[in-house]
DNA sequence: CCAGTGACTTAGCAGCGAAGTG
DNA sequence: CACTTCGCTGCTAAGTCACTGG
C-alpha cells in the first residue's frame, strides 16, 4: 500500500481507538440475538446436534435437549469468569469506523482508467511507490511529479475503486478439446469371467480409464470400485448392453487392457529423439493460437486452455464420490467470455457454444460446468498474466497491512477469550487458533465430500486436552492431509476448549457450534477491509519468513546461503501444515545415503592405514588425523566389503551383457562365457584380498601409491562424506515437506527478492522460471531493503 | 436472513525431462 | 554412457469468501 494510505489507515485507527479501545470484536455480543452467556441457559444453537461419522450412534433429541444447557459452573478452574456471569456482557457503542472510511479518500475516479495500463508501467509504479514512502508528509513532492504519481496509485488501487471491472477489452481463440476417444484394437478386449466381453465404444473408453490406472492406488479403493463400477454399466445400459451380463465387478478382468496401454507408453517412449521432437513440434505448432490472449491489446498467456480429458474422479481422502466417471465437456457445455464485438472462436466442426459472454466484471475466458460436484470450472488467465499479478500483489498488501492491525486484534481477542458470552468466547479462541496455528476458517461441508475440517468445523474428536495447558490436534484438513500437533496453548484457551467439549457434547459434535467462517469473517472486516481469515495464514508466513531471514548472518558460499532460507521457508511451510507424501522409495533411498556414507568411511580408514603402512612414523606426528583408524566394527567392515564386492561383480555382468548387444548389432563375434569367468574371477581375487584384509587389519598396496596421493584421497573423501551428511539430513528433514505451496502462495516474493539483493544470491537460485514469471513484479520492484 | 451459487486462491501429485552419479 | 534421482510443470481437486435472490 502506498505510504499515504498507510497514514490514513493509522491516523484514523489511532482517533477510533481513542473513542473505543477494544470494540470490534466484543462488538458482536451487542448486536447478537444469541446471548446464551458461558455459563448456561441458552437456545440450543442450529448447528448442535450435527452428526458426522466419527461419532457414536444416539438419539439426536435426546441429545440437544441435555445439550442445551452449556454452563461453566462445574469446571473446577473457571474461578477467574467474570462474576457478571449471568448477566448480558457489557455493551459498548457500536462503532463505526470501518476501512472503507481509509480507503475512500484516495479512490479518484482518475484511477479507473489505471486499469489500463500495462504491466511494465504497474511495475514502474511500485518502484515509485517504494520511493514514496520517504515521502510521506509531503503532499507539495507529490504534485510535483503528479504525472508518474498517479500512475502508481492506479496499479494498486484500481480495483479497490472499480473492483467491479476486470478488463477493458479481451480477446481469445477457444480452447482446445481433448481428442475423441481412439477403439482399441480388436484384440484388446475387457474379458468377465474368463470371457472376452464386446464392448460398445462409449463401455470401452470407461473400462479402458479403469484398465490404465489398475496398478494404483485408487483401483485398489473399494469406494472408487464401486462407483466406477456403477456409472461403468449405467453407460454400458444406455449404450445398448453387450455379450455378457456384467454384475459382479470382481469378474471384470483389465489385464488386457492395461498391458495394452504399457504396450503404447512404451513404445512412445522408443521413438528416437527426432521423432519425439517432432511431435512436439507439432503440438506447440497446433497450440499455438490458445496459448495467449489479447487483454486490453496486451498479449497475455492463458493458463490452462485445454477442457480437462473425460477419466474417472480422482478424489482425495476418503472422498465419497471417487471413481465416478467424468464425463467428457462438450462444445455445447462450454461458455466463453470475451469483449463485444471481437471475433468470436469458431466451434469444433457440427457444434457450438453454449454461450457467448461479454461480462468484464469476471477474468476468466471460458467456462463449463463439471459434472462430480456440479461445479464450474473456469478457463483462466496464467500465473504471470498481469490481472494475476495484480491480484496477488494485491492480496500481499492486505496481509501486509495487518501489522498495523494486529496488536490491537490479539489484545482484543485475549480479552475476549473471558467474555461471558459462549459465542463470543467461541469467537476469541477462534482468532486465537487461527493466528497462532494457522487454520483454515472451515466451512461447512456436505455429505457428499472427503470429512475434512478446518478452525470452524473443528469437532469433539479432533482435539485432546491434557491440562495443564497442552492440546493435542488431530484431524484431517485441506486435501485431507493431517494436522497433528502436540501443543501448549494460552491458559484461558485451554479451559475455553474444555469448556467447548463439556458435556453433554461428545464425539461428532461441533466444537465451535456457534459461530462460522461468513461470522468471522465479519468480525475481521472491522478491524481492517479485506481482512479475512485467510489473511492471517499470509500474514504469518510472511512475518515468519521475514524474521527467520532476518537471522542469517550474511556469510558463506552462495550454496551455503541458499541452504538456509532454504530451512527458513521450511519454518514457514510446517506453520502452514504444508506436507507431501513420502516418496514410496524414502526409506530405501535414505537407506542408500546411509551405507554410502559407511563405505565413504571405510575408504577414508582404509587409506589412511595405507598411509601408516608407508610412514608408520607418522601417528605420532599427528594422532587426531588417525584417530578414526577403529571406528568401523569388523562387522561393518565385513559388510562393506560384501556389498562392494556384490556391487563389482553385478557390474561386471551388465557391462558383460552391454558389450555384447552392442557386439550383436554391428554383427561381431560375441564374447564367451569363458571371457565373463575370467572377469569374474578378478572380482574373486579382490574378495579374497579382502578377507585376508580383513583378518589382519593391513590392506595390501598397490607399488604406485603414495603418501601424498592417500592425503589427497582421504581430503577428498573427507569432503564427499560432509557433503553426503548434509544431503542426508536435508532429505531427512524435507521428505515429508512442501517447501513449494508457501514459496507460491503466502511468502511475500518481494521477501524473497530483498534476500537476493541483499545477499548476492542469484533470484535463479530461489525462484523456478515459472515463480521467476509469475513474481516479476515483485522482481523489479523491491530492493535490498525491502521490509514484509 | 441464509442457503446456494459463482469466482477465485490454494493444494498435492503424476509424469517427465534434466541433472547427477558411478 | 546408462541409470537413477531430482525438480519442475501441468493438472485438477479442494479450499475460501463474496454475492444473490427467494
Amino acid at each position: 500500500m502506498s505510504s499515504s494510505d498507510d497514514n490514513v489507515a493509522l491516523s484514523l485507527r489511532n482517533g477510533d481507538m481513542d473513542q473505543d479501545e477494544d470494540m470490534p470484536l466484543s462488538q458482536i455480543s451487542s448486536k447478537s440475538t444469541d446471548t446464551t452467556s458461558v455459563d448456561g441457559n441458552s437456545i440450543e444453537s442450529k448447528k448442535l446436534g450435527k452428526k458426522r461419522k466419527a461419532s457414536t450412534p444416539t438419539n439426536d433429541k435426546a441429545k440437544k435437549v441435555k445439550r442445551a444447557k452449556n454452563t461453566i459452573k462445574s469446571e473446577s478452574d473457571d474461578e477467574d469468569i467474570p462474576l457478571a456471569s449471568t448477566t448480558t456482557p457489557p455493551k459498548k457503542t457500536p462503532k463505526k469506523k470501518t476501512e472503507s472510511a481509509i480507503a475512500k479518500p484516495e479512490n479518484g475516479t482518475k484511477k479507473v482508467k489505471s486499469a489500463k495500463k500495462n504491466g511494465v508501467k504497474k511495475v514502474d509504479a511500485i518502484k515509485k511507490e517504494n520511493e514514496a514512502k520517504t515521502e510521506k508528509e509531503s503532499s507539495s513532492t507529490r504534485e510535483d511529479e503528479e504525472e508518474e504519481e498517479e500512475e502508481k496509485y492506479k496499479w494498486w488501487e484500481a480495483e479497490d475503486v472499480d473492483g467491479e471491472q476486470k478488463w477493458e477489452s479481451l480477446e481469445h481463440n477457444g480452447v482446445i478439446f481433448p481428442p475423441e476417444y481412439e477403439p482399441l484394437p480388436s484384440h484388446v478386449k475387457l474379458h468377465y469371467d474368463g470371457k472376452p466381453v464386446d464392448l460398445p465404444l462409449e463401455a470401452e473408453e470407461v473400462a479402458g480409464f479403469f484398465g490404465a490406472m489398475m496398478e494404483t492406488d485408487h483401483a485398489k479403493n473399494p469406494t472408487f470400485q464401486k462407483n466406477f463400477f456403477e456409472d461403468f454399466c449405467k453407460v454400458l445400459k444406455d449404450a445398448g448392453g453387450c455379450n455378457v451380463n456384467i454384475i459382479d465387478f470382481h469378474k471384470m478382468d483389465f489385464s488386457k487392457m492395461h498391458a495394452h496401454f504399457e504396450m503404447l507408453r512404451d513404445q512412445k517412449k522408443l521413438l528416437s529423439k527426432d521423432e519425439k521432437k517432432a511431435i512436439k513440434a507439432e503440438k506447440d505448432k497446433f497450440e499455438e493460437p490458445y496459448k495467449t490472449c489479447l487483454l486490453n491489446g496486451h498479449k497475455e498467456q492463458v493458463g490452462n486452455f485445454r477442457i480437462e480429458p473425460p477419466g474417472l474422479f480422482r478424489g482425495r481422502g476418503a472422498h465419497p464420490k471417487t471413481g465416478k466417471l467424468k464425463r467428457r465437456v462438450m462444445p455445447e457445455d462450454v461458455t466463453l467470455n470475451l469483449s463485444e464485438g471481437c471475433k468470436i472462436p469458431e466451434p469444433p466442426q457440427g457444434h457450438k457454444w453454449a454461450e457467448v459472454r461479454h461480462d468484464n466484471t469476471v477474468s476468466w475466458l471460458a467456462m463449463w460446468k463439471e459434472n462430480i460436484a456440479d461445479s464450474f470450472k473456469y478457463v483462466r488467465f496464467a500465473a504471470n498474466s498481469s490481472i494475476k499479478g495484480l491480484s496477488d500483489f494485491k492480496k500481499f498488501e492486505t496481509s501486509r497491512k495487518l501489522r498495523y492491525h494486529i496488536d490491537e486484534i490479539r489484545k482484543d481477542y485475549t480479552k475476549m477469550l473471558k467474555d461471558p458470552l459462549m459465542q463470543n468466547r467461541q469467537m476469541a479462541t477462534a482468532c486465537y487458533l487461527i493466528d497462532i496455528f494457522a487454520l483454515r476458517a472451515g466451512g461447512e461441508k456436505g455429505e457428499d465430500e472427503a470429512d475434512t475440517v478446518g478452525c470452524c468445523s473443528l469437532r469433539y474428536e479432533h482435539i485432546t486436552l491434557k491440562p495443564p495447558n497442552k492440546v493435542i490436534f488431530d484431524f484431517l484438513g485441506k486435501d485431507s492431509i493431517r494436522f497433528y500437533q502436540e501443543v501448549e496453548v494460552d491458559k484461558q484457551v485451554f479451559k475455553n476448549l474444555r469448556i467447548f467439549k463439556k458435556p453433554p457434547k461428545q464425539p461428532g459434535d461441533d466444537l465451535f457450534d456457534r459461530i462460522s467462517p461468513p461470522l468471522l469473517n465479519k468480525q475481521f472486516q472491522n478491524y481492517m477491509k479485506g481482512l479475512t481469515a485467510k489473511v492471517f495464514r499470509t500474514y504469518n508466513a510472511s512475518k515468519t519468513m521475514q524474521d527467520q531471514l532476518d537471522l542469517i548472518p550474511n556469510e558463506g558460499t552462495v550454496a551455503e546461503k541458499v541452504v538456509k532460507f532454504n530451512a527458513a521457508n521450511r519454518t514457514v511451510a510446517i506453520l502452514c501444515n504444508h506436507q507431501r507424501t513420502v516418496s514410496k522409495t524414502h526409506g530405501s533411498s535414505v537407506q542408500k545415503i546411509h551405507d554410502k556414507l559407511k563405505e565413504l568411511e571405510w575408504q577414508k580408514i582404509r587409506a589412511k592405514k595405507m598411509i601408516l603402512q608407508l610412514e608408520p612414523g607418522l601417528k605420532r606426528k599427528d594422532p587426531e588425523y588417525f584417530e578414526e583408524l577403529d571406528d568401523l566394527s569388523k562387522e561393518d567392515t565385513e559388510h562393506i566389503h560384501r556389498a562392494v564386492i556384490e556391487r563389482t561383480r553385478e557390474a561386471a555382468r551388465k557391462r558383460f551383457q552391454r558389450e555384447n548387444d552392442k557386439l550383436k548389432i554391428e554383427d561381431k563375434p560375441l564374447l564367451t562365457e569363458k571371457d565373463l569367468q575370467e572377469r569374474m574371477e578378478k572380482v574373486n581375487e579382490l574378495e579374497k584380498e579382502y578377507a585376508e584384509e580383513l583378518k589382519t587389519g593391513k590392506p595390501q598396496i598397490k607399488k604406485s601409491i603414495t603418501v601424498e596421493k592417500l592425503k589427497s584421497q582421504v581430503e577428498t573423501l573427507t569432503n564427499r562424506i560432509v557433503n553426503t551428511t548434509f544431503q542426508l539430513k536435508d532429505k531427512e528433514d524435507n521428505s515429508e515437506v512442501s517447501l513449494g505451496t508457501s514459496k507460491m502462495n503466502y511468502i511475500d516474493p518481494r521477501l524473497t527478492v530483498m534476500f537476493s539483493k541483499k545477499y548476492n544470491v542469484p533470484i535463479e537460485k530461489l525462484f523456478t522460471k515459472t515463480l521467476r514469471d509469475k513474481f516479476n513484479w515483485a522482481i523489479e520492484s523491491a530492493d535490498e531493503n525491502w521490509k514484509f
